[in-house]
DNA sequence: TGCCTGATGTTCT
DNA sequence: GAACATCAGGCAC
């Protein structure tokens, strides 16, 4: 994992991290590989962050370096996991929203007890994939349990942005970042959907 | 096929 | 006390 290349403004971060693989070492040692295929970014100037309104227990963890896991708990029954950004100080991070199993996909299967895109096709729904949960928080993706790993997009994938999803503030920021045509994205491929191209 | 709503608990005002 | 970066089941069409 390029640490530096995370500590960069999160606009220039999100659309990076697409085609990074994220490497899970469960407790009984097996292992999981998925490929991150859509993301959104969240800064500190920005009312949809969680970090807009300063430091809290809650997003401490964002506000520190670049490269460890900030994990938060929403709607009484889901976790979504972000990869914080930026340097110390400044509470940005990635929401990955979707990611695309690489290997291990039976135990992802298991552990959401159905197959199909839809087994990580959300925000929620990679994170009980993946058991990621509070545990996590605030670790460093360079090290197992889970690891941050660079990849590479394929010559025929084009990234595209759009609007964020979920969120009630500054919807008009086109911080959504995906793989056109992959699957496993999340929502609404609509006609605002901008190549950055 | 697509919309609507209930479940559920942490966080902040 | 209300909002919330969600999901999945149920129901109407």
């Amino acid at each position: 994992m390029d640490r530096k290349l995370l500590e960069q403004d999160v606009l220039t971060v999100a659309p990076l991290l697409l085609g990074w693989h994220l490497r899970r070492t469960f407790a009984d040692g097996s292992q999981a590989t998925v490929r991150i295929v859509e993301v959104e970014a969240y800064r500190q100037n920005d009312a949809a962050s969680h970090s807009y309104r300063g430091k809290t227990p809650r997003t401490e963890v964002m506000f520190g370096p670049a490269g460890f896991l900030y994990v938060y708990f929403t709607y009484g029954m889901h976790y979504c996991c972000n990869v914080v950004t930026g340097p110390v100080g400044e509470g940005a991070a990635v929401l990955i929203r979707a990611v695309e199993p690489v290997a291990g996909q039976e135990i992802l299967q298991a552990h959401r007890h159905m197959a199909g895109v839809e087994i990580t096709n959300g925000p929620a729904k990679l994170c009980q994939a993946l058991t990621i949960n509070r545990q996590l928080n605030g670790h460093n993706l360079a090290d197992a349990p889970l690891e941050l790993l660079p990849g590479t997009l394929q010559p025929n994938e084009q990234i595209m942005t759009s609007p964020r999803i979920g969120i009630k503030q500054a919807t008009d920021k086109p911080w959504r970042f995906y793989i056109a045509g992959n699957p496993y994205v999340s929502g609404p491929k609509n006609p605002v959907d901008k190549s950055l191209s």
